[in-house]
DNA sequence: GTTTAGCACTCAATATGTCTGAGTGCTAAC
DNA sequence: GTTAGCACTCAGACATATTGAGTGCTAAAC
């Protein structure tokens, strides 16, 4: 399965001037770009080869030859350099991270905007993962009569907050007894186990003001339940309308990537490794066939964070984008290190 | 300027069957859709008048009539009811918006989205608005050792919280100290008033632990901003791909509204009335001349509250959704007035 | 005066045919 | 193993008919 040297240098050539430019690429236009100097035909007998082997297709009979998945998947795994990030892009990157706000949701949002706006690619991302954190503390906050603040913060340094109104009024016995129940039974449990059917039968263990405390223990819930869902966000989805090979079927892709669920799979399955590289059709998805997609995890305290990467047609520049997403989550790692510190 | 009554017939027909079909109208195939029995003939001298008088207009020669601007706007203004919901419709709506959280920004949010699927087209809503409005209250939760909860309520009920970070232990002390400046100085002040600069001001009254109150204050004028920013939120934006006629330019189309600056400004224009539709070049913006926008205020309390609406290609399905629209902004109102009762 | 039938005309869309050129595969010579 | 040369392929560009939905106008019918 090892290629010659020659090889290696062609189909390198072929990916990066088919990325360059979107056309099938001829042997004679490669001769050009070529460091060595061969005549047509016999880069013309290398690229059949190629062709036979599975990293080169032809999309008809007279027209050159375009990377295959597996031509892409091989230019990335042996022929690019991961970390090579050239300082200009390092520098815009930077740019762009570091004058983030100190909420950790900012962050996020802003290094995925970023990094669209960069890669002129959709941008996607997920907060830091929640599963398995517990409950560290709840604090209520009365606002109004009936409605108050509701904070809650976890274990693995997540806060999460929402406005909650009651089904009768937030008094100070209320306040108290929402604080014992909560010490008595919320603390220390996991995110999971915080279901409304658990805090049905919570409420129904306080003798009075049952409807207020139910209404309060139902936004806790609510509360939990949103803190440990983690959301894909999604930004820069209308850069997908430049990429003309995507043109076809963009809608399929944007409304895939809006629902989320398939795409969240895909981000799990993507969570054991540092940096992941999906090339059409290897995620497994119809609507992804086109598409491919780098991910990178980024770590809080040396811990796993969450997921930042970009969308893009297959035919992206993998050279670029592969450091340039790496560099920037390590940015983000460090940023929210920073943030969630005590 | 009055129609005759004839005219209207045609006109509305003309109307309704482009934006059913999408395809010019020729006299021939409006006879049968017409209640009287007419000679094409006839018709097609009535629709030279229309044309005339520039209420249609002929993509070619040898075509059919499709609406002008002029044409739509008069069919908007004379020839639809905006009240004729039908109950299908109608059921759709409450099923979708009823089932919402009790957090206002959900509410909204969701109210969006369930317009963008509804509607098949991209929904655009903005939060309460807060011009005007006063703090009346802030609070500060201790959380980690240097983190803290900032939560803010303004005089109009919005709630606005966030997580933020010190520059230095937040003990008892610090705490008391920022609820003593914060009522002395900022409760009562207008939203627009709480500056970075201001806060540096109040910061370097304080004695002691000047850095620490100054990143709290910092926090508190970020949310403040952030608070009167009312960011226009945009769904279902991937709908527009499902309009041919936006085709050309949906890219220019949805950065434009992603953006989200001349938006803002058209939607605050439109805060004066109930009701507000832009068809075409109306909206003065070259990126939405082939689309209209159906905006609607909701009321919080009898109150303005903010703008929810649509945006689709101009043959867009006025008599369907202006209804649709204005339902939909009943509801979140009555939703709202709900949700933020004292 | 309004309505209608009839007809010549227009023009986008579609189909058909031809040409061109970039690119290939193969063979035979270097 | 490399290269020059040549026959072959085929998408894309261009020119040219064909079709048909739709128009405007006129003159007759109501």
């Amino acid at each position: 399965m090892e290629l010659s040297d020659r090889k290696k240098i062609i189909l390198s050539a072929i990916v990066e001037q088919y990325i360059r430019t979107g056309e099938p690429v001829g042997s004679k236009s490669l001769l050009s770009v070529l460091p060595m100097s061969l005549s047509s035909a016999t880069v013309r007998n290398e690229m059949a080869e190629l062709a036979d082997m599975g990293y080169l297709e032809q999309p008809h009979t007279s027209a050159g030859r375009i990377p295959s998945n597996k031509g892409y998947r091989y230019y990335v795994d042996n022929l690019i350099d991961h970390s090579a990030l050239d300082e200009v892009q390092k520098k815009q990157i930077e740019s762009c991270v570091l004058e983030s706000s100190k909420d950790p949701d900012k962050i996020i949002e802003h290094a995925s905007e970023a990094l669209a706006d960069i890669t002129n690619c959709a941008a996607l991302s997920t907060a830091p993962t929640v599963t398995g954190s517990t409950v560290t503390r709840i604090e209520l906050v009365p606002i109004g009569r009936r409605t108050a603040m509701l904070v809650m913060l976890t274990s693995k340094g997540l806060i999460k907050s929402r406005v909650c109104r009651a089904d009768g009024d937030i008094t100070a016995e209320v306040v108290e007894k929402f604080y014992n129940i909560a010490s008595a039974s919320l603390i220390g449990t996991s995110l999971d186990e915080i279901s409304l059917a658990t805090m049905q039968t919570l409420a129904a263990s306080v003798s009075e003001e049952i409807f207020t405390m139910f209404s309060l223990l139902a936004a806790v819930s609510e509360l939990a339940h949103d803190a440990s869902r983690s959301d894909v966000i999604l930004e820069g989805q209308s850069n997908l309308l430049n990429h003309r090979e995507l043109e076809s079927n963009t809608y399929e892709l944007m409304e895939f990537l809006r629902k989320g669920d398939a795409i969240k799979s895909l981000v799990k399955a993507a969570d054991g490794k540092d940096l992941n590289v999906l090339i059409g059709k290897e995620a497994q998805y119809k609507q992804l066939e086109k598409s491919s997609l780098i991910l990178s995890k980024y770590n809080i305290n040396g811990n796993d964070g969450g997921i930042i990467g970009v969308v893009g047609p297959t035919r992206i520049d993998y050279a670029k984008l592969i450091p340039s997403v790496k560099y920037l989550t390590e940015l983000v790692g460090k940023l929210l290190t920073q943030a969630l510190e005590e």
